[in-house]
DNA sequence: TACGAATATTCTTGTCAAGGAATATTCGCT
DNA sequence: AGCGAATATTCCTTGACAAGAATATTCGTA
């Protein structure tokens, strides 16, 4: 699970993903993404340096060129991490909250509020 | 897009990352979070606001408690957003790229080289 | 009304990362 | 051999941000 930090470290920052987004359409060298991008050639550079540290990107060498790819590698480990969270929309779980809320708006508060408490947000669940 | 950007930098951090994880199972008061990290409650209430002010998160107050929530919408955001990128994985899409480098290695490089250098890494695709 | 529980906020400090500028490296070509 | 193209690396400065410590706020309750 570090693995998908470094992920979200580098997605994070919005010129590696618009890298990334660009390289979306196939493998590049270094000079198309700085000719796209507002960055002068050595922060491409450095950001390519990331993504590839975070793995996902690749580089293929080409004389003085480097093709860099996209590597699906983290992002369907990325997507592996998200499948455990549909239920929340897909299921009607968790809603049950936000009901829960508006049921207490329409009541007086003290005893039912207690309920509440221990119903959902107990401390020891 | 600038929302995805906000939802990765919130989920960079690992103990938010923590922290998501964690509200999974359901809306929780900050103490439980205080006593499953490894923090002291102010920094967690740092990293709630975080994760609040990317739309991660949901406060519901109870009495002096916060009741934390997972809000399902920046994830959602997420997993379209990776779906742009599905097709890596499932067509041998952009394989061809790691096809064509295993070729090169098994031919004499120069005149070969050119040919994929226009096919493939072209600067002007 | 005073108190304690639960949580938020402020201030400070150290770390790290991104951009700028300059330079180094590598390769093809003539 | 030397030059220019393409890319990487280094050094520096600055800004953001996370943790720590201390304090403030809010609420229920005795």
């Amino acid at each position: 699970m570090p693995a998908m930090i470094a992920t979200f470290r580098a997605l994070a920052e919005p010129n590696r993903l618009h890298i990334v987004e660009l390289l979306r359409q196939g493998p590049r060298p270094v000079g198309h993404l700085v000719r796209r991008l507002r960055l002068r050639q050595p922060q491409v550079s450095k950001h390519l340096r990331v993504l590839s540290a975070a793995g996902l990107v690749d580089v293929r060498v080409d004389a003085q060129r480097r093709i860099y790819a996209l590597r699906p590698a983290p992002l369907q480990q990325l997507e592996l991490w998200l499948e455990k969270y549909r239920r929340l929309w897909e299921g009607n779980f968790q809603r049950l909250d936000a009901l829960l809320d508006n049921l207490k708006s329409s009541e007086q508060k003290s005893r039912k509020k207690k309920h509440l408490r221990r119903a959902i947000g107990s401390d020891h669940p």
